[in-house]
DNA sequence: GAGCACTGC
């Protein structure tokens, strides 16, 4: 974005002048109830008014008569209970007759789920009866309009169809105002029309995410200039289904006017009104279009998770705003961190939603514990010996591969000891890395008289759901990457979780029925040990690829950008040191040719600048092969523990002449684009065939960005030099020399590393290498190595390597038979 | 002769 956005005292001008008329208009109807609505959770207001009445109410509902009579001086809460009564009836009788009309209804476990839990919303529903009829029609109308749309595009529909269509969408209103985000509409579409920026404190189950962009459609958002809302989403899926789902609810084609936009899928039209997307979407939208002029509204969904990209979003966006005064501003948090994001976005008015969901128990232990994973399995199997079985599975949250293969076993032993005098208890583990195949197990329902014990990772606190979990055991802690500025390495640490976490895992529990959850930790450390929230990503990842983005959006002064919690300059300063020297950046810290074109390409700068670089070598194929396998990361090969020789002979079939990791990830992806992409070919070899299709669609992204920066397709796959030159025009700074002690110290700033056993030279040790990563564990080991002549530093990178630095004094030192490969 | 939390573009 240009930076040159007007100067605060003139948007200051411009936004009190445009804003003057909507004030105006809107200031009468501003009620008081509004504002209470905004600080007062409903929960709480129910509770503390109305709850003597509700008991009695209740008592009295059976008498009709008498209730007519009274209902007119209820208050809105017990008018709301009764209504819910009556609803329910309506509900079970609508939803006969839909089953009656043989309706084609998906018995997926999910939507039954999802269909109960709308039943039990019904509480929160349908306060002013009249208004009701009066939206079914409006419905009803728009309805027949977007059908005729349907209609159009689809001759098959017949007349019963039609019918079918029709019940179906009168449910589906039904749904949509049982949600209950729904008694707030009026009171938030007000919120909306006073306020550039709301932090909307919405519980899981409220319906914000579905509701929230329909109300601002419906309410004319959409209208003027054919502008979009636009909703982020943390992950790929929830952008697709929650798409799907509000498509669905408006009975319009997902792709049309909703729609939804993902890496390698951009399921939008011209049409499209209401567009979901990953956060990262939107960030890479800042880059064609820095002001957002076709949207109306963004509404960034999940921020409480605080993933690099929200986070950089918010600084962004903020700016945008100042620039654009009618753009609205929704930002959709947890209820810890709402006053933190009102705080940032200049004291934005809160607005709170309730959710539905069960209670859940919470039990801590009493004394601290010392081995977490014996007391996990324990606890597990204390609870399948002495709950009923048919009433709900458990869930237990480990850190990693490792532990869960150990609590298996344990698991797996302890039950087969026990033998008949106890019920099945089914192992499933779960963790991303694991094949697809064996994932899918979780999915499966539990026997009878079964039960099922899930092992997982942070994957089960927010990236899935799984199911009839009504136990949650809770060890206390997780992985999490830390990277180091100082030394470039990478580390996963086990560390504690946060408060945050723990009751995000907790609520696991409380999906389908009331749950519990055993924290093996007491309540004194949960109260003082563990942090509020974790620390955000922004803090703990490098930044390479941020600080290039922001640049290429034109923000300048990177140390004084408007983040959340800023990242630590050193951070900073390491990664617009690596971009200067990189070439992407010139000494005035502004972006070069070079650096537009990296900042094309959807990866590291490093790789990016490899494949800027490959033009110039004319191998530009092999380069963009290796850079997609590359930053796939190392869940390629697969290692099951009982055939770990058959697997790393045939890692090593790809080694053949000592060529290097990054030409043998190559080799991989050749052969296997040799074989049609077969997945057979894959079991063969150990691969996963998950990471290989990734790597396939990030290639064909990373070729046909090829063209948009003007880089010819040139294949040159036997000339290894041209391939390792490129790797080395983006790679040099990762450059290390042999030590007498079979270490590697890096050329320019002095730091050890190891080659990692994994790679196919760790037998060989050359002389000099580059490597793609260094990651710290047992020792600092570099991942990925490729031999390199050290002539070629100061023929490639001259601006960073001089002839002094590469020279070779040691070479007599060596012990014989080493770097001589 | 080792160790693979989880996302996203």
């Amino acid at each position: 974005m240009e930076k040159s956005s007007p100067t605060l005292e003139s948007r200051k001008r411009k936004t009190a002048g445009e804003d003057e008329d909507e004030d105006v208009k809107l200031k009468g109807k501003r009620t008081e109830q509004v504002e209470n609505l905004m600080k007062v959770s409903r929960q709480e207001y129910l509770k503390n008014r109305e709850k003597k009445k509700l008991k009695q109410l209740r008592d009295d509902i059976e008498d009709e008569q008498f209730l007519f009579e009274k209902i007119e001086k209820l208050s809105e809460p017990e008018k709301r209970e009764h209504l819910y009564k009556q609803k329910i009836v309506e509900l079970v009788s609508k939803e006969q007759q839909c089953d009656d009309t043989g309706e084609e209804r998906e018995i997926h476990p999910q939507q039954a789920w999802e269909e109960n839990q709308i039943n039990n919303a019904k509480l929160n529903f349908g306060s002013k009866d009249r208004k009701q009829k009066d939206y079914q029609f409006v419905f009803e109308d728009q309805i027949e309009f977007i059908k005729s749309t349907i209609v159009d595009s689809d001759s098959d529909v017949d007349v019963d169809n039609e019918k079918l269509q029709r019940t179906r969408n009168s449910k589906l209103i039904e749904d949509r105002k049982a949600l209950p985000i729904y008694p707030y509409k009026d009171a938030l579409l007000q919120a909306v029309h006073d306020h550039q920026v709301l932090i909307i404190v919405g519980e899981t189950g409220s319906g914000k995410t579905t509701q929230i962009p329909q109300y601002l459609h419906e309410a004319g958002f959409t209208r003027s200039g054919g502008k979009m809302i636009g909703c982020t989403q943390p992950r790929r899926v929830a952008a697709m289904r929650v798409a799907a789902r509000v498509s669905h609810e408006m009975g319009v084609k997902l792709g049309h006017e909703v729609g939804y936009s993902i890496r390698f899928e951009d399921c939008t039209s011209e049409k499209t009104i209401l567009k979901y997307m990953t956060d990262g979407m939107l960030l890479r939208e800042f880059l064609t279009e820095p002001d957002l002029a076709s949207y109306s509204v963004i509404m960034i969904d999940e921020a409480h998770e605080r993933t690099l990209s929200t986070d950089i979003l918010f600084g962004l966006i903020k700016d945008v705003a100042s620039a654009r005064p009618h753009l609205k501003l929704l930002i959709s948090s947890a209820t810890l961190d709402a006053e933190k994001f009102s705080d940032y976005f200049d004291c934005a008015p809160i607005f709170k939603i309730p959710g539905r969901r069960f209670p859940v128990e919470i039990h801590h232990s009493k004394a601290p514990i010392s081995d977490y994973l014996d007391a996990a399995v324990v606890t597990a199997l204390q609870i399948h010996a002495t709950q009923p079985q048919d009433d709900g599975d458990i869930l237990i949250f480990l850190t990693g591969q490792e532990e869960i293969e150990t609590a298996e076993n344990i698991i797996n032993r302890r039950i087969r000891a026990l033998g008949t005098k106890i019920a099945e208890l089914i192992t499933c583990p779960i963790y991303a890395n694991l094949p697809t195949e064996l994932q899918a197990k979780i999915f499966e329902p539990t026997p009878e008289g079964a039960r099922k014990v899930v092992l997982a990772t942070n994957i089960a606190e927010t990236s899935l759901t799984i199911d009839c979990i009504k136990y949650v055991i809770d060890t206390g802690f997780c992985k999490i990457n830390c990277y180091n500025p100082r030394t470039g390495t990478e580390s996963l640490m086990v560390a504690p979780i946060s408060k945050a976490s723990a009751n995000q895992r907790a609520g696991r529990s409380g999906r389908t029925g009331p749950g519990k959850c055993f924290r093996l930790y007491t309540e004194h450390s949960y109260m003082n040990d563990l942090e509020d929230s974790t620390i955000p990503e922004i803090q703990r990842t490098n930044l390479a690829n941020v600080v290039l983005l922001l640049k290429s959006v034109g923000i300048t002064d990177l140390l004084n950008f408007d983040f959340m919690d800023p990242p630590p300059a050193e951070a900073l300063l390491k990664a617009l040191e690596l971009l200067f020297a990189l070439g992407s950046l010139d000494k005035d810290g502004k972006l070069t040719k070079v650096g537009e074109r990296m900042s094309e390409f959807p990866l590291d700068p490093m790789l990016s600048k490899m494949i800027v670089a490959s033009d110039k070598y004319k191998c530009s194929a092999e380069i963009i092969s290796i850079a997609a396998m590359l930053s796939i990361g190392n869940s390629i090969f697969y290692r099951p523990k009982d055939r770990q020789v058959q697997a790393d002979n045939a890692w090593m079939n790809f080694h053949v002449g000592n060529v290097g990791d990054h030409i043998a990830l190559l080799k991989v992806y050749n052969s296997w684009k040799e074989t049609k992409f077969s997945t057979q070919w894959c079991y063969e070899n150990y691969i996963q065939v998950r990471s290989m299709k990734k790597a396939r669609d990030i290639r064909d992204q990373l070729e046909s960005r090829l063209e948009r920066v003007g880089i010819d397709l040139t294949s040159n796959v036997n000339d290894l030099e041209a391939i390792k030159k490129s790797i080395i025009s983006g790679f040099f700074p990762h450059s290390a020399r042999l030590q007498k002690n079979g270490a590697y110290r890096t050329v320019k700033h002095p730091q050890t590393g190891h080659i990692h056993p994994s790679s196919g030279l760790s037998q060989v040790l050359p002389r000099w290498v580059v490597y793609h990563e260094l990651v710290l564990t047992t020792k600092e080991y570099m991942r990925q190595v490729t031999e390199l002549k050290p002539g070629w530093l100061v023929e490639v990178a001259p601006h960073y390597y001089q002839l002094k630095d590469v020279e070779d004094s040691s070479s007599k030192k060596m012990p014989r038979g080493i770097g001589l490969a």
